[in-house]
DNA sequence: TATGAATGAGATTTCATTCAT
DNA sequence: TATGAATGAAATCTCATTCAT
């Protein structure tokens, strides 16, 4: 028995769930997707999905949780601390645009979640602090005098949502975005937040 | 039997549900919201539900046009022309804020409509169209030098989703916010959108 | 709206679904029916089965506990309570054997309850209790010195178990029986408890 | 490979699955016991179940005639042909008791098969003919006009259900019974046949 | 208008059985 | 022999919608 191949095969088909469900939350809702659906766009049984998850709901928490690290893993990659406040600020920011722009999916999927109460409450319990570094950031900015002192809460409001609409109204085709207006919302959130 | 009456009669039941609906529907969603639920919680039979509206989605569709036109009478009631621009904004971004205030039932339900596929396409594609007399004032704005000439979509980025966002972290208990903080938030929104 | 034939309805429907899964139950047991065959059975839809059941679980609940209060009650009618103690216990157990052969699925579906677990346990914690007045004539009889003076479970175990065996194997083929030879049987039940 | 410990295993294993099967057959049911919960407790895959049973009735037949068997042996093991009637019924009997006490998971299971429709017909077509050597003695019994000439099934029926009712009584806490009063219960089931 | 019992298609979930390894 | 992931038919349960009253 080959564990390498065993192992590789399992997270395969976990994968692969994920991936297709995904793609059906994303476009009509968790509510809205069978499971079945997802079943028969993986080109698994439903039975199969069961094995890897114990109910709809489980699907669902998980699957949220782990866009909610990817997301993590994305934005901070590479990150280097040594960078002055605006200049990392604007590095993560620009990473979090990206993710965005390429994993239109898992925008829309968040964005949903988010709204509604489709994920069980406890999972975002955690708030703010999976963007730990991000809010370091913010903080040393304060320090410095460069950012306004007010709530950091505040701040995200003003950093994360309004490009958030902006992408999610482009995919939605109610206005155009090109990749290269980016640094001109950036120039919007800078002037928002800083002192 | 007198009309008046009888048409109040009429109204008031119909009103009846779309409270209920909202209710509901804010609260666990329209998906998990079953027509039975609403019919209960109002005090009134299925049968009648369909009596006013042809089905669920169609409660559904005319509930969110109803909001969103409360909505837009209510930010712009009283809207004086002759004030200058940024005034003109600030005091149609403050009804905007104390709406969502007052009516945390309303923003849910409209968060969610926006951030899902509930509400049939069409519905929604007048996009900004409903909040003209904002776009003017925004548009006057840039011509007179005050406001960044920008698209009127990145302008409302900036100035609706950050306070949508704060005042909905708030009722979720994620971050404490007072009245008197809106000023302050205000000036954020300025400090973004102005030349 | 006529409340009388309103409520003779909805006692018949409930009734009805009593009737079909009692006979399939006792038939294939109840583990062994699904739902949708008592709804096929009784010529409804699946659905009406759940307006007035909250569960399948809950259906044999309620089942049971009525057969129980049936049985109850058929074995008590007409009780007289001025006949000299063996002739009281003869009465009462003629009419216990009276209801088995007169209702076969019910004496199944009890002996199968009472076999496995298949009924929530709560339910049937009053154990003896049911046959209240048939243990007060066996406590007389005993203080008459006419009964051995041994636990009322040990009575109960002489008098009942042996005719619902031979009535049970009687419809089951393996051995016949008449309702003649309840007199006989009845003998041997006395002898066993007499003093 | 050694052939003996090869047989040996094979045994084991074939043992282990009907030691489990039972446990939790006794406990929750045989229709309620997912063949997955039987490979699970027993720390093995659910194919190796189907290597020994072709399916889970299979299983079920199969187990029930082996503890037929297992109590039938129990029962009659040194048993002595030479003992008069009274005695040797009393032996039987007692061994009877003393399998069910020591035994209460196959009483269980037993109980519900012949409650149920659980196994297939066929297989317990025997009726009574497995208890032979006991037929015998009644039969002698009755010949020497010690015991009652009534049908041997009413023999059965008091002589076994009542033991076995107060026994499973006692397991589920109804009543409390000691080994020290199957004396006292013998000599009611004597009573009763006697003639 | 108003009712709410009834419907039945469809959703979630389970589980006996198979089969490639 | 032994495994256990995969299957998919079938079970339980839900709920939008209808219709007789």
């Amino acid at each position: 028995m080959n564990t390498r191949k065993h192992n590789t095969k399992k997270k395969d088909k976990k994968q692969l769930i994920y991936e297709t469900a995904l793609r059906l939350f994303a476009e009509n809702g968790s509510s809205d997707t069978p499971i079945a659906q997802v079943a028969k766009l993986a080109g698994i049984s439903v039975g199969t999905i069961y094995l890897y998850f114990s109910s709809k709901q489980d699907l669902i928490n998980k699957l949220y949780l782990k866009v909610r690290k990817d997301f993590s893993d994305f934005i901070f990659k590479n990150f280097n601390k040594k960078l002055p406040t605006k200049e990392a600020f604007r590095q993560i920011w620009l990473n979090m645009a990206s993710y965005w722009i390429e994993n239109p999916r898992e925008s829309f999927f968040l964005a949903q979640c988010d709204a509604t109460q489709i994920v069980e409450k406890d999972l975002e319990k955690e708030g703010l602090e999976t963007l730990r570094p991000l809010l370091d950031i913010w903080t040393n900015g304060q320090e410095q005098g460069i950012i306004k002192r007010v709530s950091l809460h505040m701040i995200y409001a003003f950093s994360i949502p309004p490009i958030h609409h902006i992408l999610r109204a482009s995919k939605a085709k109610k206005c155009s975005f090109e990749e290269e207006d980016l640094e001109l919302v950036f120039q919007l959130v800078w002037d928002s937040i800083k002192e």
